[in-house]
DNA sequence: TTTGACAAACCGACCGGTCGGTATGTAGGT
DNA sequence: ACCTACATACCGACCGGTCGGTTTGTCAAA
């Protein structure tokens, strides 16, 4: 018996160090971002070693981008999490809205996802890596959107990809300046009016078939 | 009697080192950020030495705060100058946002204010000094929107503060956003597209008198 | 079952360079 | 003479990164 099953707890020593490593890189990097949180700080905020981390990562850039990709998983999470395949697509919106707003009010290191993507992005060579993560977002939201136009919720006669592309900047614009005008506080309101707003073009009249609102 | 008049082109010429400093200091900012552009990076980007720097702003931090407010002020000089009274309050909300789209295809500097904004305002201590910034806009906006509603154009059931936050957060969040999937190079059509989907929800019907679009 | 070879995981001292900041010097206008 | 407006030399702390060495776990031969 080559046992197999047994090599947990040990094997994966390793394993445990890196996902470590990215959290505290993940919470730091939204804090202060790239080059604002130092490696000392990282490996201070860590219980860790340079050694280790050098280890793991090969450059604080390569470490960087590895938390973002890790980070960017979550989000995906979070907002994949919310669908239920029996909920209108106006109504998956507002709840991948609120799923958000959550969880960037329990978990501090979700920023990070977006301030690694623009401070890491003024690196052009890093761009290709880093775009997608916005694409995605685009594509999801759009797809969601020309299902409420058949389901006949939101008007026809808007451009679901146009839609798609204001909703992500938005937020990320929202999320920025509810951080900077009260630390987030006010993170829910803000994006909740960006929503209400939103929708009041977007939607289509009550009562009518969808194809304009007018 | 002590002059007084005269006194030109030569004791202007701190003003001038330091009007130099500042443009730098704004360039760099807009590129790099606060943590990524270093001291000597602006002495070097400047031909002046530390020494020059250090007799006309006690720290990099004070550097940095009377860029942004330099910067600031830029653009109240842009945004106001397309400010016409004969002017709907709908068309200049469009001028507005040519205008600062223009500006910032024009000037690589102009990022720096939201950028000095953001990682500056990561300090509480500072968020005071910089968060009338984003005041001014909500303001400025809001009451444009006030105006769209007295003339019938913008619906009055929405609310101008709430339509005003969110177009301060969405230009923000569009400029980021075009900055790193393109360079910059599509903000005007990710602007446009945005002030369409807006206008779609708070302009009134055409038509009708003003008072809500259904 | 012990043992020993080997690799993965981690440590921490150390590197040259750069950080933001200071102290001192000095040219030139008034 | 004196003050403004710079230049120069220098500081300690810290930067991201390297490296030789130690520990820890794996596996196979004895």
């Amino acid at each position: 018996m080559p046992s197999r099953a047994s090599s947990a707890g040990a094997l994966d020593r390793g394993d445990q160090t890196r996902r470590h490593i990215l959290d505290v890189a993940a919470r730091l990097f939204a804090e202060k971002g790239y080059a604002g949180a130092s490696f000392s700080d990282l490996v201070a905020g860590s219980g860790l070693t340079k050694g280790a981390f050098y280890f793991h990562f090969p450059s604080k850039e390569a470490l960087a981008l590895a938390t973002f990709a890790d980070q960017q998983e979550r989000w995906v999470d979070v907002v994949s999490r919310v669908a239920e395949p029996s909920m209108k697509a106006v109504d998956q919106l507002a709840a991948m809205l609120k799923a958000v707003c959550d969880f960037c009010e329990t978990e501090v290191s979700a920023r990070c996802v977006s301030r690694l993507c623009f401070e890491l992005g003024e690196e052009p060579r890093l761009r290709p890596t880093l775009t997608p993560y916005l694409s995605i977002w685009e594509e999801l939201i759009a797809s969601i959107v020309r299902r409420g136009q058949d389901e006949g919720d939101i008007r026809d006669d808007v451009d679901a990809g146009a839609v798609a592309r204001v909703s992500v900047a938005a937020w990320i614009g929202v999320n920025d300046v509810a951080t900077v005008v009260s630390g987030g506080a006010d993170l829910r309101a803000r994006a909740e009016e960006f929503l209400e707003i939103l929708m009041l073009g977007v939607r289509t009249v009550d009562g009518e078939t969808g194809g304009g609102s007018r």
